[in-house]
Parts: C-alpha cells; sequence; structure tokens
DNA sequence: CTCCCGTGGT
DNA sequence: ACCACGGGAG
C-alpha cells in the first residue's frame, strides 16, 4: 500500500462529500447524548439497521436515561432484548447502566479510554461515541469501514484476523479528518452500507470508482479477503414441557452455554447427558410428543430440538414446588410466560401452540 | 444453503 | 491468536 496524505486527503473529502448527498436517515443521528448513542450502537453490535431500529425505540422509551435502565431489573431488560441475540449486550449493557449511575454519578466517560473500560464497548464503540458526542478524533472500523478501505485501497489481509484489526485501524486514523471526525465515521460508515456493499455494488454510479483499487483492478468480489474457518456444531435438544394445572417448569440458563440468563425448559441431550429428571416420581403423564422439529441455525451451532408435554397430578404440585427450588427450576403462571425473556426456538414453539 | 456483524474470555 | 456468542436476509 503505497499513498500520499493528499490520496488520503482525497479520499475522505469524496466520501464526506457522497455523504452530503445520501446520508442514512437514524433516529440517533443529530444527538449528542452519550447515552442515546451508547445504547444505538450496542443494539446495533453485529444487527442490521432494519432489525435493531424496533429494539433502539423499545429501549429509549422504556429507559429514557441511564438512570433509567440503572434502575430496572436485569429480567426485564433482557425480556426487552428477547428475539435480539448476543444477549450478554444486554447484560452488559445494564450492568454498565448500574456502574454509571452509582459510580460515576451517571455521566458517561467523555474520553475513548474512558468509554473502553466500559463492559460491551470495544474499539469500535468507543470510537464511535467518542467522535459522535465528544467530537474525539477515533476511527471507527467495523464491518462497512473493512470493505470500503480493503476496497478503495487495495488491502488483501483476511479481515477475520487479528493483524487486520491494527492495519485498517491505523489507517482510518490516518484519514480520518481531525476537524469532524465525527461526521467522517457517519459518513464512510453510511458509504459501506448504502453504496459500497458487500454484494453486487453498483460501481458504476460509485463517484470513488475512478481511483479506487478493486474497481480499477476487477478485484471487487475479491475484497475484501475474509477467511471463514467458524466449525458449526450440531445438537440435539429434547426439551420437556411439564405442566401442573397452570403451572409450567422453566429453567433460568446458566453460563458457559448459549443463552445465558434466558429461560427455557429441563432439557435433555444426547451429547451431553443431563441428570435424568425424575417425572415419574411425581406421576407424569406424557401427554404427547410433539411431531415437529424445530431446527434453529446460530452462527457457530446447528440445533435440533424436539418438545414432548408432560402433565402431573395437581396433588403432587408442593411436591413438584420443593424439587423445582432445589434443582434451580422455576415454577410459573400460564399468564406470567410472556414476560420471561425467551431464545427465539422457544418463542417459536410457543407460537405454534399459540402463546 | 451463504452471507453479514463487535466484544470478551482464554 | 483464537473462538464463543444469535438472528435475519438474500
Amino acid at each position: 500500500m503505497n499513498y500520499k496524505d493528499s490520496e488520503f486527503q482525497a479520499f475522505s473529502h469524496q466520501i464526506l462529500f457522497w455523504y452530503r448527498s445520501n446520508p442514512r436517515d437514524l433516529p440517533w443521528r443529530g444527538t449528542q447524548d452519550p447515552y442515546k448513542i451508547w445504547l444505538s450502537e450496542i443494539i446495533l453490535q453485529q444487527t442490521r439497521v432494519a432489525q435493531g431500529l424496533p429494539y433502539y425505540y423499545k429501549f429509549v422509551n422504556q429507559y429514557p436515561t441511564v438512570k433509567d435502565l440503572a434502575l430496572a431489573p436485569q429480567e426485564e431488560v433482557l425480556r426487552l432484548w428477547q428475539g435480539l441475540g448476543y444477549y450478554s449486550r444486554a447484560r452488559n449493557l445494564h450492568s454498565c447502566a448500574i456502574y454509571i449511575y452509582k459510580e460515576l454519578d451517571g455521566k458517561f466517560p467523555t474520553s475513548y479510554e474512558g468509554l473502553l473500560k466500559l463492559k460491551g464497548v470495544g474499539s469500535y464503540t468507543a470510537s464511535a461515541i467518542a467522535s459522535f458526542a465528544f467530537g474525539e478524533a477515533k476511527a471507527v472500523v467495523d464491518g462497512n469501514v473493512f470493505r470500503v478501505l480493503a476496497r478503495y485501497f487495495g488491502i488483501e489481509t483476511d479481515i477475520a484476523s487479528s493483524k487486520a484489526k491494527k492495519e485498517f485501524e491505523s489507517l482510518a486514523n490516518k484519514i480520518i479528518p481531525q476537524d469532524e471526525p465525527g461526521e467522517f465515521n457517519q459518513a464512510i460508515m453510511d458509504f459501506g452500507s448504502r453504496q459500497c456493499v458487500p454484494l453486487n455494488p453498483d460501481c458504476e454510479s460509485c463517484p470513488l470508482s475512478g481511483s479506487c483499487f478493486a474497481k480499477q483492478q476487477n478485484m471487487v468480489k475479491e475484497l475484501p479477503v475474509k477467511i471463514n474457518k467458524v466449525k458449526v456444531k450440531e445438537r440435539n435438544l429434547h426439551y420437556y414441557v411439564v405442566k401442573c394445572g397452570n403451572e409450567w417448569v422453566w429453567k433460568k440458563r446458566t453460563s458457559g452455554d448459549i443463552w445465558e440468563g434466558l429461560f427455557d425448559f429441563p432439557l435433555s441431550e444426547k451429547e451431553k447427558p443431563t441428570k435424568a429428571h425424575p417425572w415419574e416420581d411425581f406421576e407424569a403423564e406424557e401427554i404427547q410428543e410433539y411431531p415437529k422439529k424445530y431446527r434453529h441455525i446460530l452462527s457457530h451451532q446447528k440445533l435440533n430440538a424436539t418438545f414432548s408435554e408432560l402433565e402431573i397430578p395437581q396433588k403432587n404440585k408442593e411436591k413438584l414446588a420443593a424439587w423445582c427450588e432445589e434443582e434451580g427450576f422455576l415454577l410459573v403462571n400460564e399468564e406470567q410466560i410472556d414476560y420471561l425473556a425467551k431464545p427465539k426456538l422457544i418463542v417459536n414453539f410457543l407460537t405454534d401452540q399459540g402463546i
């Protein structure tokens, strides 16, 4: 890569020029409130804008300030996050809010370095907040920026590697205009999401195509280079939907697996034998095994789930309640089910049951 | 099916 | 340096 400062400047200028006619209209644009910016950025991590938008509205309405979020119960925050995935984001969001409210007098850190100390805030998010809210000249490097820079400057480093992160951050920080870093950060990300899109970008309409390495070298399809080496684990889950009158048996998922903090049912997994569930002790009657198989795909796991329904006679309710208490299960009234934060797979199952 | 996407733990 | 972590769109 051999570019002069003047060529970097020309690039930045063109990106900013493009942005003036093509900005995305996002609800947090124009605000300087670090809380709202932080909220939107955490929601948008690994998430498309269209998918994240309704969650952003739900969160700002329910928690207009960091104090409101800090005072909310974690279960409520997770329930509001339900369906968005990567649930550690919601847990970190909530614990950060508590930290900021209690330890920082409700005030956000005002520098990149300070922001970086917040759980769930890495270099991308710290740069975004620092530049949008405080005008600090730190360049954001998200998927859009990787793509735009790799194509325009012809960088062939595998963007999944840790080397690439340093290389692209260093380049982006060299390019970013010191006098309007926030504007430039928004501009390059919008350019990536609307013009320099991942598949089949319309280079003919792109004002930067004349000086774009990928376009000139016919390498638009090859850049950025991304070597994917995620191996997908297949898992077979069998859920027991155990009912006793109006009460269902639920399990709050613990750490060390997917969906931490969310609720699902007692589970038996072939490859990972769990303790046998003593439904016989409660004279459970198997009502049915649902014929439908639920296939749920995560980035790193393929889940095949089946469900069976068990009914426990009311007379054994006390005994069941005691067992649940001991084993970390919960008895939840049918009306309360909606309030539990559940993985999409469980929501899909319940929807099929008309719940 | 394939692709997209930031952070944290180790 | 590497891998775990969800869900949606094409």
